[in-house]
DNA sequence: GCCCTCATGTCAACTATATTGACTTGAGAG
DNA sequence: CTCTCAAGTCAATATAGTTGACATGAGGGC
């Protein structure tokens, strides 16, 4: 369920640089999986995992979100998101109510309980990066997400 | 076999943002996304993906790694190394061979073609690394990779 | 009222990536 | 000859995704 636990993997360093940007592709891979490993863990205590976090994390942040936009959103099929979000609507942590003019859509609400979920998962993430800042200062912080932007934007 | 292809996904910064780090998360996952499209495109058309690309990574930086030893490195199970470490070694981009004094293990190591390969997907992820470095500046790289450490080391 | 479209829902089969547990093989060391 | 240990293999399971096919149900056009 989370790849986290005792595989503490990769101690960080261990290999031989071939190239002088293998460092950053190596930390890409480790900041992605520091940022998420509490978040993780969290999720994983609930029964939920990652694909569960980001259908709450779109909601939260789109209440009334109908399916098909919410699928677009996420890039996976229709089917794909059945399951997790099935699971969720089952746990009462969503609720879906068909819209008033367009019926035939149906929109997605966070309940109290997934809200508090939703948070919590991603306040690990959160703190995660808020500690990384604090220690860069705000000047770090502003470099990170200007080189994060670039490489995001690079497609 | 991969994430790519025409699930663009998230136009990024469609969501509205309920905290202020919401849009370092974001950019943690498209950043991930960005580095790895590219290269996760040529190795489907290799017929190989990311856990391949993992080990091809490792030998190369560790050539007569044993499998332990990689096993350790990856932080997987030996059963989930199993297969994707035969079909580098069946389609001989790996070879493996007996150490001459510790006879137990099998040392790995890349053949001329698994290094193409490791080089050719490397490479395009460092591409989308430097040119975002080029945007940022030295200064900008640094910053990068100090906020980087301090995530990946938060665990 | 009848039909077409379109969003949603569901079923089945498949692939890939991982897990744990149990067992075999093969070489070295005592 | 047996014990250990690295490596290999087999089976069952979970998760996350895919495509294809088809059902349902509401709105809109005529």
């Amino acid at each position: 369920m989370s790849k986290t636990s005792q595989a503490a993997g990769l101690h960080r360093a261990s290999l031989a640089k071939l190239h002088e940007l293998d460092a950053a592709l190596e930390l890409m891979y480790y900041g992605w999986r520091g940022m998420t490993l509490e978040a993780d863990d969290y999720l994983a205590k609930q029964g939920l995992s990652r694909p569960h976090h980001r259908i709450l994390y779109v909601v939260a942040r789109r209440p009334d979100i109908a399916i098909g936009a919410l699928i677009e959103i996420l890039g996976i099929s229709k089917q794909a998101l059945n399951r997790p979000l099935n699971l969720l609507l089952e746990r009462k942590l969503l609720t879906s109510k068909r819209s008033p003019e367009q019926h035939r859509s149906k929109l997605l609400r966070l309940t109290a309980a997934g809200q508090r979920i939703e948070q919590k998962a991603s306040d690990r993430e959160r703190k995660v990066m808020r500690q990384a800042f604090e220690r860069a200062g705000a000047s770090g912080a502003a470099a990170w997400m200007a080189v994060m932007e670039a490489i995001a934007d690079s497609n």
